[in-house]
Parts: C-alpha cells; sequence; structure tokens
DNA sequence: AATGGCAATATCTTTGAGGTATCGCCAAAT
DNA sequence: ATTTGGCGATACCTCAAAGATATTGCCATT
C-alpha cells in the first residue's frame, strides 16, 4: 500500500464523487476509480458505498479513512520536522562546562541561544576540563568550555578556540586595607592569608599562581582553600584573606568584597570551547553561531565552521 | 512522497547499510540508494550520514525517522481496522426497543451478542413503536424491537420480521381468591378493578384487551393505569387488581404475584424486529445472527439476509 | 602502490500509474 | 414505454519512474 492510495482514499470520502474528487486530485476519474479497486482488494473490505446519491465510506471505510488521516499527517509532519531538525530549530545540545564559566561568558550566551533557539533541548553539566574532554572523545557532550585546551586520548579529533583570556585577581573585605586599591603588588601578597581555589581544576590555577608568586609559591601550602569562585568571595568578603582567583570573578561582586589587580599582570589557562572535528550538527553551529556574537575575540576556527552553514 | 520512501528509510536506518538494507526490502542496492536520494531532495534535508563504519541517521533524519514509523504503523493498522470494522468485529448498534422487549428477548439477546462482539458499542434507546418506526427511517437507529410492524413514512423501506408470539394474561396477588389457578376465564374477570398499560404503545395492547372483554370492555374504562410492566405486576401484587399485560410478564416473577393465563386465549401484536432495507452494515448482520439463535420462530427473511453475509 | 568494500552513477528494462474512449447501469424525464 | 443523462467500471494505450545490471569513484586498509 502507498500514500498515494491514502490520499485518494481520504479525497474520495471528502467530495463523495469518483469525477470530483479526481479533478481535485489532478487525475482523470478512471485512474482514480482503479486505485480505489486496488486498495479494496488488498484490504480485503469494500470501503465505499457508491449509491445514485454519492459515494460514502462504509464502516470498515470509517475506520480505514481515521487510520488514513493519521498516516497522512505524519508523513507530511515528518518534513517539516526534517526540516526544523536540519535548520538547528529543534533537538539537543549537550554542554559541558567548567563552574566558573557561569561567571562570565554562560549566562549571556544561554540567554542569547535559548531565546534564539527556544525549541532546543539544553543539557549542562558542570565538569572539570578532563572529564569535558573524555565526554567529547566518547560522544557524551556537544560541546565543551574548558579552561586550556583539552588532552588526552583522542583530543586531535577535537577542534578547540580560545574564547576569552584570563589573568590572577584578589578579592579582600572592603574592611581589609588594600580595599579601595586598584591594584596590589605581590610584594603586599606575602606573608598574608592565601584562599585559592582547589576544585578538580586546580593544578591549572595553581600553576598561575605559583608562577604569580615565584619564589614565595611555599605560602599557598598554607592557604585555604576552596571549591568554587563564590566560596573564595565569600571566605574575602568576610576577613579570612586575600582571595585570589580569575578574573572573571569580577562578576560575581557581592557586598563587603573589594577586587582589585594583581601586578605584575599574571595569565590563567585561557577558556577554551571545544567541539568534535566531525560534528556538523546545525545546532552546535548555532550554538557556535551564538557565541562568536557573544566572544568578540574567538579565534578564526568558528568562522570556518561557520562559513558553509549547509 | 510515497510509503515507499518512508520504509526504506527506516530499513536503512535499521540495517546501516545500503547494500544489507536493499536486499532486507527485497531490491538491490542502485535502487535504494537513488530512493533515498530523491527523498533527501524532496525533504530538502540530508537524512543519512554516509561514514566508513556504517550509515547513521543525521539528526534531521531521526527526526524524520520517528514520523515516519509512527505514519508505517497508522496505515498498517488502517488495514487490520478496516478489516475488523468489515468483519463486524468494531462498530456501533444503535438499538431501539420497547420497554417490555427488556423482559423476555433482550436480556438473553444482549448478553449473548455482548459475549460474541465485545468490541461492538451497543447504545440502547427504550422508545415507542413509532419513534422506533421514524428513527429506523431517519437513519437514527441500526435495529429496533417494536410491538407490531412499524408504520407510517418510509416504512416500506424497512424489513420486519416477527420474533415472538405474544397474548394477554393475567396476573394477581397471590392473597387473592384466583391465585392458584393456572388460568381465569373472561367471566372471572368482568366486574373486578383491572390493571393495564397505559404507555405510548397503549393502543396496540388495549385493542387486545377489547377484543378479549368484547362487549363489557367498558371496563377498561375504570381501570387503573400504569406505564410499564413492572408496575402492573407491582400494583397486582399489593391487591390493587387483576393486573392484564403480556404473557413476556412472567419473565419477571415476584414474591406475592401469581400469573395465569386468560381463556380464551388473546393474541396481541406480535415483537417485531426490524431494520433498513439497504443496510448491510456487518455489525446488524451479526445482530440478527444473534436473534436467530435466540428466537427459534423467526421468519425466512433474516435467513436471506444472513445466507450471503459478504 | 594495490586491494577491497561501499555508495553513486550510467544505462536499460519493465512495471504500473494515468490518459482516452467506451460501456453498462439506473434514475429521471419525456 | 422510451429516451436521456450522469456516473462508475472496463478496455486499451502511453509513458514516467521503479528497479535490475554493469561500472565508476572514493577511501581505508594492507
Amino acid at each position: 500500500m502507498e500514500a498515494r492510495h491514502l490520499r485518494y482514499a481520504v479525497a474520495l470520502a471528502e467530495h463523495a464523487h469518483f469525477g470530483r474528487a479526481a479533478t481535485a486530485l489532478g487525475i482523470a476519474q478512471p485512474p482514480l476509480s482503479k486505485q480505489i479497486a486496488d486498495l479494496e482488494r488488498e484490504v480485503g473490505a469494500r470501503l465505499f458505498d457508491r449509491t445514485r446519491q454519492g459515494v460514502f465510506p462504509t464502516a470498515a471505510g470509517e475506520a480505514f479513512l481515521a487510520r488514513a488521516r493519521r498516516a497522512l499527517d505524519e508523513i507530511a509532519a515528518a518534513s517539516v520536522d526534517a526540516g526544523r531538525a536540519a535548520r538547528g530549530e529543534t533537538g539537543r545540545l549537550r554542554l559541558g562546562f567548567i563552574a566558573s564559566a557561569l561567571l562570565d561568558p554562560l549566562p549571556d550566551v544561554l540567554r542569547r541561544f535559548g531565546r534564539e533557539r527556544p525549541d532546543v533541548r539544553l543539557e549542562l553539566h558542570e565538569m572539570s576540563t578532563s572529564r569535558s574532554s573524555t565526554a567529547l572523545v566518547a560522544g557524551e557532550l556537544d560541546v565543551a568550555i574548558t579552561l586550556g585546551p583539552p588532552r588526552g586520548a583522542g583530543a586531535e579529533h577535537l577542534v578547540s578556540v580560545p574564547i576569552g583570556h584570563d589573568h590572577v585577581i584578589a578579592v579582600v573585605s572592603t574592611a581589609h586595607p588594600y580595599a579601595g586599591q586598584p591594584a596590589v603588588s605581590v610584594d603586599q601578597l606575602r606573608r598574608q592569608p592565601l584562599i585559592v581555589s582547589a576544585g578538580e581544576d586546580e593544578p591549572a590555577v595553581v600553576a598561575g599562581l605559583r608562577i604569580l608568586l615565584g619564589a614565595d609559591s611555599s605560602a599557598l601550602g598554607g592557604a585555604t582553600v576552596a571549591r568554587d569562585v563564590h566560596t573564595i568571595i565569600g571566605l574575602a568578603a568576610s576577613g579570612v584573606g586575600i582571595g585570589l582567583g580569575p578574573s572573571r570573578m569580577k562578576a560575581a561582586p557581592r557586598p563587603g568584597a573589594w577586587f582589585c589587580e594583581v601586578t605584575p599582570r599574571t595569565p590563567l589557562p585561557d577558556l577554551v570551547l571545544s567541539f568534535a572535528a566531525r560534528d556538523h550538527s546545525p545546532v552546535l553551529s548555532a550554538f557556535l553561531d551564538t557565541i562568536r556574537k557573544n566572544c568578540p575575540d574567538v579565534g578564526a576556527a568558528l568562522d570556518d565552521r561557520l562559513r558553509p552553514p549547509a
């Protein structure tokens, strides 16, 4: 049985007349008669009563037509749904990210993406850089925002683009002597109680701090450690010590906390966006497009991917 | 787009391989390639990724396939449903009947029909003979059980078959002097308080009573009237008078009520089954079949209708 | 560089969908 | 009673396209 048979049966039921139904279908009457006859033979039941007053469905015909109409609706919807999916209007995007990305690029990016693609289901997974990398390679994530480019087995099949630079800043209580200063020097940090990050991505941040503190990095041994930047800010605001963390901390201002630069300016690993090189899903492309609109200094790698949107 | 395209896409998704999918479909590989290509062109989106590891649906393909599978399910169900409807296994039967039919033939008939055709929706409408007739002609009923054959405009398009004979019997209280007698004579009814039916079908029953009572039918003028046979039996049992009604009353025995024949035996209009002559619905045929099994003395008219069950 | 597996392309065959002409049937009109 | 007209079915033909066979092109592996 073909969709044609369904369309013809539905048209015949609508017009209750072979000739007019055929005209409406753009064919002649004899082919319609034949197709309906073929259909009735295949179904094994008479579907229409041909009376002098018109052509009306039998009980079997009514049962058939109900299903036929639904089938035709599904067929029409199949094309529509496929088209929407192909344009990236529907679908799913699994995003892995480090917690601190929630401070700066993610809120704007997610808000804009949610507005532009309301029917795309966003799955957000906070995880470390290394887990993001593994999950990307395993196909369990579509994109990831990590601290520095992902490393490890299969990382060569990933495309990575820095989406923002970062450096170390300090946060102190507004009651602290350093409060009000635009910057503090490394010298001013020595022999002070420090608060630093201790998450899974600690090595990257700690490496930055070691560079910063140089010979005195032993001070880190006695530092207070916190799992995320919000805790660092909170502890610093309550006077526990001087918090050190990424400059994106400034996106989470808080009464009682004072942010200042640290001189010399010490870079931290870049925030990096990664995805599978062979992934050409339109939803991913749409997300990359949003990223580009939001992050002015993305690399040319994204442009390469966004150029041919076929 | 034709159902063929859907079947091919589903098969290709299942086998993830053009060659094997084609074999499973019973065609060669090149035609399958072409049909899928045609489909992708019509939908306007690539539905499958051809990789070295196999053929996998794209996001658009997944969306398409979900609809395609449902459409194919509907198409398969269309034939099944039509077949069941054609065999009278599903559908609807609207039955009009006079209240007293609930005493004798209907309980058995409905029980048996409900067991044999559990998926047929029975719509039961208690109504008078004349309303049944009108409703049958208007196509608002499929069958009717009436007192005597239906009359009136359009009745010539109906087929009517007597399904049981009937005559007048009496019902008295067990405390009544007549209780225990197998029969009472007309003479014994004279000058006794009588209870008779007064429903819309009264004329038919009253006509029978008038024949019965002959010259003394004026006694009917002072009779107690009741709307249905249950009330007649109840009133008689409580000693209000002698109830007169159809012999089918005996199907509703009741403590305190005594049924007896009336001599001479006086016929009442037959219980008649009617339906539209042009109605060949399989559900109706099934119902007529059940009627025939339950009512031994149905006429040959039903046999005519049940012989060619095509 | 050679081999092999797989999908795409080229070309031909054949099925069957659709067109035209006509028939048969029945109801309404004469 | 005969005729006319409308409608669906039948007969026959045509041609588009579904499908078969043979071959090519492209990688990935050897």
